[in-house]
DNA sequence: TATCTTAATCGTAATATTGCAATATTACAA
DNA sequence: TTGTAATATTGCAATATTACGATTAAGATA
């Protein structure tokens, strides 16, 4: 029915699927890459620099923001992106600690 | 047009999101997680352990499986899965080289 | 061989995602 | 206030994903 049923799994599950979810598309990661690279954070070139049209651009970033992954203003002119540092670790330490969990003992 | 247009990003991008794409949901979470619990990796009962239909997780074995994740014997009734340790190590690099890769040096 | 068990596949429905054109909004500058 | 430059929103089309009932296939066992 094309609806994950999210309920039938524990809260860290659902937070690796979501977190996973933001990186599942090569726009995203390349649009993460280009905002960390960037000294002063003012990301106006993103539709130049990544190769899509400005709406699809925009979804993406939301879908970063959504996550909260994004953090700055984002309102008008004054626009100026950068990394949630914080919750950039939070999701850099759950990968860590799911992939730490998986032992691969067998076979 | 609901086709993500891979072409414009770079082998790494796309890896990298290839990768996260298994990973965001929450029954590939669970599945990896339980397969990587089994001492003997004979994985019958998945179906009573997730809670969704045979077809359902057969579907989603077969995208861990073609992301080269799992390893072992697929057919019949010498069924026995486990986590492809060498894959699986990849992944797990690719995601410590994205996430060492960001620097969050702004704002 | 017939039957049982278990996983894969097929078919289909519902929903989500991806992408863009058109339009709206916002902030600033002249 | 009018124009300009930039991002956001809307609406829509194409495709992908998620899920499951029904069926099929393959091996085990009586």
């Amino acid at each position: 029915m094309g609806v994950s049923k999210t309920q039938l799994f524990n809260i860290s599950q659902n937070a690796v699927a979501r977190a996973a979810k933001v990186l599942a598309h090569p726009a995203r990661v390349a649009i993460l890459q280009y905002i960390s690279r960037q000294e002063n954070c003012i990301c106006t070139d993103l539709v130049d620099v990544i190769g899509l049209s400005q709406p699809t651009i925009s979804q993406h970033l939301n879908e970063i923001k959504k996550a909260g992954l994004l953090q700055g203003t984002f309102e008008g002119k004054n626009l100026c992106y950068c990394i949630n540092r914080e919750k950039w670790e939070e999701v850099q330490e759950l990968f860590h600690a799911f992939f730490g969990k998986i032992n691969q003992n067998c076979c």
